[in-house]
RNA sequence: GUGCCCGUAGCUCAAUUGGAUAGAGCACCAGCCUUCUAAGCUGGGGGUUACAGGUUCGAUCCCUGUCGGGCACGCCA
């Protein structure tokens, strides 16, 4: 901060290490944790600390609270000390502490709200990561949210962020969608069977068939009889639906296309991988790493973390497959790495993943899943555990699904023959910002009912809209004044002095607080309610007080502080990914 | 059946992770535009935090049990 104002919550929390250390040697590791009051009557900050000392001081709370207050050294910021309730120890700050954080925010615009708690530590937010076999839908669209708000909001709490995408290019998902890509294309042609019931429905599969027709005619043609060898006879007439059925007609296609295999599987992958990367960027959601598992293959990555596990003897052969004992590691049962047909299984790669991430030095590895993923935290841990690593490096922030609601009724969201409610839809329906917010409204790992008509609605019941609406009045305003910005550097802010402007100071303060308190507990929500806060009392503030008044030395620091308010809108709507817009 | 998560105002959700009198928004009722954007504001009622115990200065939060809901329990990803 480019400014002499302290910190509050750190300068007291000095202030009273200070003073613990002048009345006792006792618990001088205790943490020493100043928090905002509730109530006015209460001052601004609080210290329990009285309390949780006086039971090592075999003392009462409020002696001991009394005894601080006698030793805390003096602070310019303080209008006054004084003991209440059990033993809490309440700050009440000077006004003229709070009105200098108006020139903070002016001067430090886009950048107020950053704080080195995260001390440059490297992390690694890894999320979204869907299978690039079809179009994202509404649930992704709630970790694509999450994650990406979460990582601002590292970012500007002083972590060094890393966005990933984990693309699984390599299992048998593409090998599915390439074959249902194929087998389309043969339909467009004429010589196909009938359409797998276990194979992907979705429309967007008969369109990637049908650029692959405009791009090479019919060089991938083959004989519908080659198609269906190994495979029942009622296979031309009725659709396949078992998974070994399934692989036979993998494994026919593969031999049929040869090396044309690999240009059907490359021209899926890249199609889906590049439509999902547009979706995303068109929800303003942007990864420094697109990490590919194929790679792990490639680069023997996969081989290497069987081996380590092998050296440290938690591998064990058993009907023909290789299993990972993470019972040892607080599993339920053991697991598979390894097929009994030689095929390494998802978890194999994802070993190889986390260690890798591991290996790339973060000091911390986010992950965002989907909740229904809870039950593969044990193994990965396990394994990682297993091979000598910190795991407590390793978080997994859980996501709840997201239940679209539209006339009060639940929207269907069933993924099977492609009836699903894909992100694209939800954006071009309620719009980018609505979406964005909306998703971030509830704690992620709660359940989300998602009103659509909600967010559509352009009224006061909307509240995007609500935070914006502020953000655009303050705008309005200060066009209508029509000074420059430098101006309002040069305000007068000691003339701020009603109960609603220092009110209003003291929630402008709190902002790198809850940036950090959401860093912390990997909670964007926190922000989200902390801007429809701020925009109430901004409302409120607007409709009982005059800015542009004909005292000029008032009206100046009236307009700083709104401009200061537009600044921290504007800052916290950011992190969310949503619009400042000026005019509504 | 086993494991994990959840249960807060009529509805949707908070509560700075053990702090003070549990808070918002909808919905309902009554008001505010000759004045910087009414997509706004002001006031009002609404609670045994599912239930029963326990831990302590203090519990929505931690422990035990009961009831109710969700998810997961593959050599799928």
């Amino acid at each position: 901060m480019t400014s002499s104002v302290p910190h509050f919550k750190t300068h007291f929390a000095n202030l009273f290490r200070q003073a613990a250390n002048r009345i006792t040697t006792v618990d001088p590791h205790a943490r020493i944790e100043l928090t905002r009051t509730k109530q006015a009557s209460h001052g601004d900050y609080s210290c329990n600390l009285a309390m949780q000392l006086a039971k090592s001081l075999r003392q009462n709370p409020r002696e001991v609270a009394q005894s601080l207050i006698e030793a805390l050294p003096a602070s310019p910021y303080l209008e006054k000390v004084e003991v209440a309730g059990a033993g809490f120890i309440n700050l009440f700050l000077k006004s003229t502490a709070k009105q200098q954080y108006v020139q903070v925010i002016l001067h430090n615009k886009e950048a107020f709200g950053c704080s080195d708690y995260g001390q440059g530590r490297k992390v690694q937010v890894e999320f979204v990561s869907a299978n690039p076999t079809g179009p994202l839908h509404v649930g992704h669209g709630r970790g694509a949210a999450m994650g990406a708000s979460l990582a601002n909001i590292l970012s500007m709490a002083g972590f060094q962020v890393t966005r990933e995408y984990y693309v699984n290019d390599a299992g048998r998902q593409m090998d599915i969608l390439a074959l249902s890509t194929w087998l389309r294309y043969l339909e467009h042609h004429g010589v196909s069977i009938p359409f797998p019931a276990n194979a992907y429905q979705g429309e967007y599969v008969r369109a990637m068939a049908q650029l692959i027709h405009q791009a090479h005619a019919q060089r991938y043609v083959h004989h519908p009889d080659q198609l269906v060898e190994g495979l029942p006879d009622s296979a031309r007439e009725t659709p396949i639906s078992t998974d070994d059925e399934l692989d036979q007609l993998i494994a026919n296609c593969k031999r049929i296309l040869g090396q044309d295999y690999a240009y059907i599987h490359n021209f899926v992958l890249t199609e889906q991988l590049g439509d999902c990367r547009n979706d995303l960027m068109e929800f303003g959601v942007e990864f420094d790493t697109w990490f590919s598992e194929q790679s792990l293959f490639d680069n023997g990555l996969v081989n290497h973390a069987m081996q380590l596990l092998d050296e440290k003897k938690v591998l064990y052969q058993q009907d023909g497959a290789t299993w990972f004992r993470s019972t040892d590691f607080g599993d339920e049962k053991d697991r598979v790495v390894c097929r009994e047909n030689g095929q390494f299984t998802y978890f194999a790669s994802d070993i190889a993943y986390h260690l890798n991430k591991f290996e790339r030095g973060f000091d911390q590895v986010i992950n965002i899943w989907g909740a229904d993923h809870h039950g593969y935290i044990p193994r990965v841990k396990g394994a990682l555990q297993a091979l000598g690593q910190d795991t407590s490096r390793l978080e997994i922030a859980l996501v709840q699904f997201a239940v679209l609601y539209r006339d009060g009724k639940k929207a269907s969201m069933s993924t099977r023959s492609g009836e699903f409610v894909t992100l694209r839809e939800l954006r071009q329906d309620v719009g980018r910002d609505a979406a964005r917010f909306f998703y971030v409204l509830r704690k992620s790992d709660q359940h989300l009912d998602f009103d659509l008509d909600l967010a559509k609605s352009q009224s006061n019941d909307n509240p995007v809209y609500y935070v914006q609406y502020a953000h655009a009045r303050v705008c309005s305003v200060l066009a209508q004044w029509g000074g420059e910005a430098d101006e309002l550097l040069q305000a007068d802010t000691s003339v701020l002095t009603e109960s609603a402007e220092l009110a209003l100071l003291q929630k402008l303060i709190d902002f790198s607080d809850v940036v950090e308190t959401a860093a912390r507990e990997l909670s964007p929500h926190l922000i989200a309610f902390y801007l429809k806060e701020l925009a109430g009392e901004f409302h409120s503030y607007y409709n009982s007080t005059r800015f542009l008044v004909p005292d000029t030395s008032l009206q100046l620091a009236r307009l700083a502080l709104v401009a200061s308010i537009r600044q921290i809108l504007n800052n916290g709507l950011c992190l969310l990914g949503v619009s400042a817009p000026d005019k509504m």
